[in-house]
DNA sequence: CGGACCATTGATAATTGTCAAAATTCGTGG
DNA sequence: CCACGAATTTTGACAATTATCAATGGTCCG
């Protein structure tokens, strides 16, 4: 393997390895793009683009992760996504004309790695793969989205609860002998603002479902699925 | 103007002229496409695509509407669009690799256009404007969805309400001397399905608003807008 | 270890869903 | 153009669910 990344950011560790959008490109190819790149670091809390905002980078998560948020006039709060290593967000602007619809904040220590406008846009020309990939990427967003708002408008809240645990088992699970233990991305507010309950709810669902021995609360940022198939049931899925 | 489509479906009417993701070409190139695109006419009811289907044809709608929904096992149906004149769907199998998320039905008569992904694709490379009109096409489609999900996840039922009648007032509204009357393309069901609240609950709160004399039914598929401005109100929308 | 932050629990109120029945609207066919 | 039957919508009563507010308990991290 090759040690070209001088950006004394990366350590042969680079960001754009991790980043699906340029995966069809080679190792050459890829040095070359890690030169247009530019990083910078999030504490957690930190708020990385308003809404309404007009970014002009194309922003990609090297490590960490973030979530993606509207929030209506009296402080409610609606989590759309969470991001972490790979994803990118920002793109609005350089694909369509459209500021930020979405507020994003870092829920840990984030690196990112940016890529401006003007650069982007060069690389979508000399690159078209890229162009697809990004598509195809917002295509299965938007497929998400679409699940979500059917899960919050019809679904029941033990399906949606039941829902997330298994989208975060996928996501951000590791086996252990007991079950699969989740390392959770969102505090139980974020989760209730993701699911649109209030924090209040969730607790008690989740109290319920480990009075049933489907979970078990590990403090507060893990949680351990001990009875998939239980989940599986509750969260109404029938495929 | 030109009389040169042939097809006799569309009578000097193209529904390419229609479509904005052909806006960018000229009327020369626009006769050309029109030589590669089928038709066919649906009646109130008919599934033109169900989810899962791999469709291997884009769809542009012509003339008449249509919506777009997800079913749960239980039989709920969650609208996730209302596509009508110069809409397209369908396209999830051409630009990513997907089968459809959600199932289309014609909410009246419907006329449509349909380009197959063969020729679909020959377009892109000829007329790459083409893809970036999609592109952005489907960045507002995207966030018209987070607004959708962000109303049913923490707005109240009123103010979707008054949001999903300002909605339908720009798009099917129309003045008369007593306000903007709005041609419903949607029944109650298919309203309370879309904003994902009960039919009844949706009545309910109509009948409060036209007791209020902000609105007024005009029959089932008519609503009359007395006061937008207590509309704008109500729907929670500050700005 | 301590203090700030986060989560849980309890009691209560508010909202919406559900089921059943009545009323209205719509479109068709005469 | 009217009348009729089907479909849709409205209304009412009630039940279920969830939000809210307040107080307590637990967790995390410097």
């Amino acid at each position: 393997m090759l040690d070209l990344c001088q950006c004394g950011h990366c350590q042969n560790d680079m960001c754009i390895h991790k980043v699906p959008i340029f995966s069809t490109l080679n190792e050459e190819e890829l040095i070359k793009i890690a030169g247009l790149i530019t990083h910078r670091n999030y504490k957690k809390g930190e708020i990385i683009i308003m809404e309404g905002e007009a970014t002009d980078s194309i922003i990609i998560i090297h490590e960490g992760s973030v979530k993606a948020f509207k929030n209506t006039p009296d402080g409610r709060e609606q989590i759309l996504y969470v991001f972490s290593d790979g994803d990118f967000f920002g793109e609005q602007n350089l694909l369509s004309h459209q500021t930020s619809t979405y507020t994003v904040e870092a829920l840990e220590i984030v690196k990112t790695c940016m890529l401006s406008k003007n650069k982007f846009q060069s690389l979508l020309h000399q690159y078209p793969e890229i162009a697809i990939k990004i598509i195809e990427e917002l295509g299965e967003r938007m497929s998400r989205l679409e699940n979500a708002l059917q899960s919050i408008g019809v679904r029941n809240v033990d399906n949606r609860i039941g829902g997330i645990l298994l989208d975060f088992k996928d996501k951000y699970g590791r086996k252990t002998p007991e079950g699969i233990l989740i390392r959770l991305p969102l505090s139980r507010e974020g989760m209730a603002n993701y699911l649109g309950i209030a924090r209040e709810t969730l607790s008690r669902k989740l109290g319920q479902l480990e009075n049933e021995g489907i979970i078990r609360s590990v403090g507060n940022k893990s949680i351990l699925i001990l009875d998939q198939e239980e989940l599986k049931a509750l969260s109404g899925n029938v495929f």
